[in-house]
Formats: structure tokens, sequence, C-alpha cells
DNA sequence: GCAACATATCCACGAAGTTCGATCCGTGGC
DNA sequence: GCCACGGATCGAACTTCGTGGATATGTTGC
């Protein structure tokens, strides 16, 4: 997970057709494809559960033994699960052991969540500065 | 959206198997599936375009006829993940003539983030408690 | 009422995701 | 080396999702 999930004004929109004209450039669609995949690993249940436990757990970390049993499904299941937070970025994956301890991430969570609030105040904080260039 | 989307203490994990003991309940299953509702929505690359593009525009607003070019996708699938994002509480939809206006729900972001980052210094906040018993 | 236009709904198809049993890999103890 | 155990990978069944063509709904203007 090396990139950094903005939404940087970076395209152009032209138009102007029948409605509002754009006042900030939007979201690539690049990024916008890398913070879907980013929310495409909150997007199930079990998966939220799995962060929201493991972030309980003292020192924020669980093995999977301790994961299987919250969550009411088999080990291979919670096994994709994890694989799938772990790619997002959202844990780290450390074997101690016969254990494979699982770890939130310091400030990924929060990464995301600024990303979100980027989009936020756009509709607001806008004056009639259009630029229509077509 | 009537649900207050945060992680609220609310189960009990009486376990403590192998690894550390939780120092915080986590999320319940119900909430889970509602969070993860939300961000299903916004697991999409054309959805987060598309809130992108509507929060870009004058007046955090825009109607269908801006959408579909931007996407480069159909109006059928542009209207399918409107309502995606509407139902998850996103946008709101108000018709005006023969247009469809979609907007921003003004803090419905934010308070996505916020739940976010309420998991977040949970794996921080503790004091060395770790018991290693296996 | 009818035509034109913007948008939503219906339907079908291909792609992707979730789940779990079976199996393989890595570690620790003997 | 061998066995036990935790966890990852594989393979397959089932479900859900994204997409767009055809069509219905609703609005404006005549």
């Amino acid at each position: 997970m090396t990139t950094t999930l903005e939404l940087t004004p970076t395209t152009v929109a032209p138009s102007g057709a029948c409605c509002a004209p754009m006042v900030r450039e939007a979201i690539d669609p690049d990024p916008a494809r890398e913070l879907a995949r980013v929310f495409k690993a909150l997007s199930d249940p079990t998966r939220v559960q799995l962060v929201s436990i493991i972030a309980a757990h003292d020192g924020g970390e669980a093995c999977v033994c301790d994961l299987t049993e919250p969550v009411g499904l088999a080990q291979p299941t919670v096994s994709h699960h994890l694989k799938i937070l772990v790619d997002a970025g959202f844990l780290t994956r450390t074997q101690r052991g016969k254990w494979a301890y699982y770890a939130i991430v310091p400030g990924a969570l929060d990464r995301i969540a600024r990303s979100l609030t980027t989009v936020e105040p756009l509709g607001r904080r806008i004056e009639r500065g259009r630029r229509t260039e077509g």
C-alpha cells in the first residue's frame, strides 16, 4: 500500500450542460479505483468485525484463533478476510511461533477517514468562481 | 438512514485463549452489517467518482445528465449507482422540472469518517497488560 | 392528448465475492 | 524424523454485483 489515498484535484471537467457547473476538479479514475479498493475491504460485515475485534484486543493485535469464534466462521474464511484487510493496508501480519498475529496499522483508518472528509467541505466552501474552459 | 454508525461497545468477549485478551468490547454483528453496507456504497470506483463529481459541482449538486459523460457509463448504470448512494445516505435526490438533482448529504461522509477514527485509538491507548500464556 | 426529453425500472448476462471442506505449509516438541 | 497444531492455499458451490439494452414513468411544451 504505497498509494496516497486523496481526492486531489487533477482532472478538468469542461462541461456545463444543463445544471450547476464544476467549481472544483473531481477525482481521477485511477485514484477513485484505488480508494474504492480500500472501501471494498471494509464493505463486508465480517471484516468490519475483524478490524473492531483486533482493535479491541490488548496491543491492538490478535491471532486467528481468537477471531474465528467471535465471527462464527470457518478458519479458511477468516484467513481469507484477514488477507484482504492486509492487502488493503489495514492490518499487518506477524508470525510469532506457531501463531500469526494480526495488528491494526497505526493511522490507516485515520488516513481513509481523512480522504472522506476531504470531499465533504467542497460543496460548501465554494464561491462563484466558475471556469468553463471548453 | 436512521442508524447511528458507531463502534459502540456492546458485546462481551469472554475468551482469552492463546494471545492477547480483549481490553474493549468489539462491534456487534448488527452495527457491523450496517457499517459494511455504507462502505459497500463506496466500494465501487464509479460511485467514488460520482460522489466526488457531485461534490465538485457548484452547490454540491448535479443532475444525471452531468454525470453520465464523466464516468463514461450508460444512463441506466449511472442511475443505478446513484440509487445505491442515496440508499446509503450519501446523496439526496430532488426533482426540479425534468431533471433530477443529486446532492451531497451534509455531514454524511464526515459521520462515516468519525466511525472509522473511533476504532483507531483503541490499539494505542492500551498499557502493557499483555499476557502470553500459550 | 401527443411528442420530446430526462430519468427510473426491468431483465439478463458475465464477473466477482463469500463460504467451507480438503489439503498443503511452517513451527514446536519429542 | 515424526507427529501435533496453527494457519494459508486450493477448488468448488452459491450468491451478489456491475453493466447496458429495452422499456416504463414523469415532466414540459404544444
